[in-house]
DNA sequence: ACACTACTATTTGGGGCCAAACGATTCACC
DNA sequence: GGTGAATCGTTTGGCCCCAAATAGTAGTGT
């Protein structure tokens, strides 16, 4: 939930207050209320930093960059799982990977044995925009992440891995 | 980034040796890396698994539950402000606006001292819809972080807020 | 009064996003 | 071998999202 948590302590002392009084008949578990906003918050904030700063320059979208991403890291891919591994559905890729395919970054390959199924690759050019812009994405993660210890650094990564998880089976139930 | 680090264990490692062999020679941060990657994927699956379960019976999207939200906790609020609080540029709250002043939920009122800028408050209808959605939706909040210790969730909370200030102190800059 | 500047919400254009409906292909079973 | 169910990618419709351009309003200095 927006800057309910964040910006200076000041204003987060007082969005606790208000919250406690404005939902006081509501019965919050403010912790776990805390926690899920500044995930969505932080989300928020550094994605649109990194799309500002990072992506912008190649006009890559966010969506763009996590397909080029996951192709460099997998190699060639199936449409599906392609989407999967990219978090969005695959009505979605479909406009993505035409616009991918309209720059010259990755191409659909048909697959032989099935005509349903259809598979993507990158390109010489989508590889060298990979590898160009992933160091310059890695810079800013670290940048971000700068104000805590490795070890937090690793307990944030861990902490998160729970939630995810959880997260996951509550949907796949 | 996708699911390079989600999902089982087992691919967990998989994806981790898989960026380490792919982008070994790209010098990179793989802690910060799985850290951010892991705020991103989390707020992705949250938010999706909130957007189904508890606004879509609703019809609400997720920015205009949050405009929603901002405006019972702050009350009336002037639309610059609004745009801030809830995260979305003053042209996004436009569109949310008029989706939300459709459906009754909210109204622009002018500011008499100054014509440029619009007010914004709840309606009657508006407040039952967040006072039925907040509790539900902090339900979901509390089960996804159920598998970690109140201590775990506050120590989340607080990382991800030292993140956030430093991504938003890079931006004014 | 007048221009100049600064600020407001809004519109425009190009994408991204999902769910649901669709058409094509494959598979299973009879 | 043909019929029905399942599984692909794609299209459609509605909303969200941002940046940049726009129009209207307010303040500032002369």
């Amino acid at each position: 939930m927006p800057s309910a948590f964040a910006a200076g302590d000041d204003e987060l002392v007082e969005a606790e207050h208000l919250i406690r009084d404005r939902m006081s008949g509501l019965d919050l578990d403010l912790l776990s209320l805390a926690a899920v906003s500044n995930v969505f918050r932080t989300a928020t904030t550094v994605r649109n930093h990194m799309e500002r700063n990072v992506l912008k320059p190649h006009s890559l979208s966010w969506s763009a960059f996590v397909v080029l991403f996951v192709l460099h890291i997998w190699g060639a891919k199936e449409s599906r799982e392609l989407a999967t591994e990219a978090g969005i559905s695959g009505g979605t890729l479909v406009g993505v990977l035409d616009t991918l395919e309209r720059k010259g970054l990755a191409v659909r390959q048909p697959v032989l044995t099935d005509r349903r199924r259809v598979g993507v690759a990158l390109t010489d050019a989508g590889t060298t925009v990979v590898e160009d812009v992933m160091p310059a994405f890695n810079r800013e993660e670290a940048q971000v992440t700068g104000d805590l210890t490795a070890e937090e650094t690793a307990t944030l990564a861990r902490l998160l891995r729970i939630v995810l998880r959880t997260a996951e089976d509550l949907d796949n139930r």
